[in-house]
RNA sequence: GGCCCAUUGGUCAAGCGGUCAAGACGCGGCCCUCUCACGGCUGAAACAGGGGUUCGAUUCCCCUAUGGGUCACCA
């Protein structure tokens, strides 16, 4: 049986690249049938931020990462938040120090400072006596207690990137408890992820150079080794590592700015695994059904947002026509103002928009008609020139005003009669009307739609204008 | 700097000794069309470089280059 966990740190919002680790995590669970798991790591007291394990609950709720244990849900192997499983963690290093693979360090941080950079641990304290380490405890020095690398070299297999080999004099004797009592992060997970009975650890590539520590840390406590799995980076356009202060988006932004959590999902999906077809399309539980780890690639991937964009528009195209309807009815409360049926509007903006920001500059020119240039009114391709674009909407107009039934297909129907009558092309009528009525270079509907769309006394009006424009210039 | 990892079009990527080196985004063109968009078709665009191994390397090995990660009482 497969447990994974997802074990993020409360300090603020949830990071692309965090969240694709989430998936992963649960994609490579759920596709075996197995567990799942939420665990809260505070061990850090000075980077806790307030609401963030909320953050946290949000972000994967509102994505469908449902964790099966965690600190809101409880579970058989509690309590799932870090700050509160101290104990556990000093029994275990007491235990390594009992059977001298670790020792306690009572050196203070001047004396660490004053090490050569980028240099090891110099073991001063590995070699106190009995004595003066009891005297040390007695007069409450402060102390870690670090482990005693052993020499050699440590070998460890990952799914994703193979066996991977690194001599132990690379190697620091860790701390595992820091001096204010509270284990490492690198501790607090060897023991957790024993402890919870975690069998694959999946995290970023990132931790790929700490793993040797974790095997040497399982080996000592006479722990079996989980299954690794690395994860390819994230990065951005710059090839950097994703990260808030470096500007790029987090989910959070990316919701705010209108992307669909499933669009999101889908897309970091295909960042770093890929099915073993062309498929583009997934939903969560479809993701669960195709994911194998086999398709975990080790290169880092660029994060996209072009091509996020374009899978976000067409989520937006599938949506429940209803459920988008109101997703514009909201959207173009203040941008239209006149009783019209916004599930009409939606359906004619379904298939044009990326964002929702990009629905109300769409329909803006309906309460009201922009000012433009005659300029708009040539158009190359309708072979419309300002002279054509006078004698149709001249022509077109009294069929118009004496128009009963102010329907589309009727409207269409008795345009284009007139057209032939005139022998001119569609375009050369159509286009003057679309324009004359929109004021715009583009709108999301033609000149018959946008007829019945303003209703015959505003049509009338603006064709009117659009004469009245194009004679005066 | 030491160690570790990676390297297929601008981007995501398939490939796992013999392919005209898929597909997608983006970009260009054409078609559809009452504008735009959608949709359909189509074009340009890649195996970092050098050595090996092999009848044959994008695929295996080595070196170089480039990029990244990591070297905390941060996670």
């Amino acid at each position: 049986m497969i447990r994974t966990r997802f074990a993020p740190s409360p300090t603020g919002y949830m990071h692309i690249g965090n969240l694709r680790t989430a998936l992963y995590e649960y994609l490579i669970a759920k596709s075996k049938n197995g567990t799942f798991i939420l665990r809260i790591e505070d061990t850090d007291q000075n980077r806790l931020v307030e609401g963030s394990t909320e953050v946290i609950f949000n972000t994967l709720k509102l994505v469908g990462l449902q964790h099966d244990e965690g600190p809101d849900v409880g579970g058989a192997f509690g309590p799932y938040i870090q700050s509160e499983r101290k104990g556990h963690y000093m029994e275990h290093a007491l235990r390594l120090i009992e059977s001298k693979q670790a020792y306690y360090c009572f050196c203070d941080k001047e004396r660490l400072d004053s090490l050569e950079e980028h240099a090891k641990y110099d073991r001063h304290c590995l070699h106190l006596s009995e004595q003066e380490i009891a005297d040390k405890l007695a007069k409450n020095i402060p102390f870690v207690i670090r482990q005693v690398i052993p020499e050699g070299e440590t070998t460890f297999h990952d799914e994703v990137f193979g066996s991977i080999t690194v001599a132990n004099s690379e190697l620091d004797d860790q701390v595992m408890i820091k001096s204010d009592g509270l284990p490492t992060y690198n501790f607090a997970n060897v023991v957790d992820d024993h402890l919870m009975e975690i069998t694959h650890v999946v995290r970023g590539s990132e931790y790929l150079s700490s793993t040797p520590k974790y095997n040497l840390l399982y080996t000592a406590l006479g722990w079996e080794i989980p299954t690794y799995v690395h994860l390819p980076l994230i990065v951005n356009e710059k090839r950097e590592k994703l990260s808030k202060r470096r500007g790029d988006a987090s989910f959070e932004d990316l919701i705010n700015a209108g992307f669909l959590p499933d669009a999101v999902i889908n897309y970091i999906a295909l960042l770093g695994w890929s099915p073993s077809d062309d498929r583009e399309f997934f939903t969560l539980g479809e993701l669960i059904e195709n994911f194998d780890p086999k398709g975990i690639s080790k290169s880092p991937s660029v994060f996209d947002v072009a091509k996020l964009t374009w899978m976000n528009s067409e989520y937006y195209k599938r949506m429940d026509a209803d459920k988008f309807a109101e997703l514009v009815k909201a959207e173009i409360q203040s941008a239209v103002k006149k009783d019209i049926c916004y599930k009409k509007l939606a359906a004619m903006v379904q298939s044009r928009i990326e964002l929702p920001k990009d629905i109300a500059p769409m329909l803006d020119f309906i309460d009201e008609l922009p000012s433009y240039s005659t300029d708009l009114y040539v158009h190359k391709k309708m072979k419309t020139t300002e002279e054509i674009c006078i004698t149709s909407l001249e022509r077109v107009l009294p069929l118009l005003e004496s128009t009963e039934t102010w329907e589309e297909h009727g409207l269409h129907d008795s345009v284009l009669k007139l057209v032939e009558e005139m022998g001119i092309k569609n375009g050369q009528m159509l286009w003057p009307i679309r324009t004359a009525l929109s004021g715009k270079p583009t709108s999301p509907c033609g000149a018959t739609e946008l007829l019945e769309l303003l209703g015959k006394e505003e049509s009338l009006k603006r064709i009117r204008t659009g004469i009245e424009l194009l004679k005066n210039k």
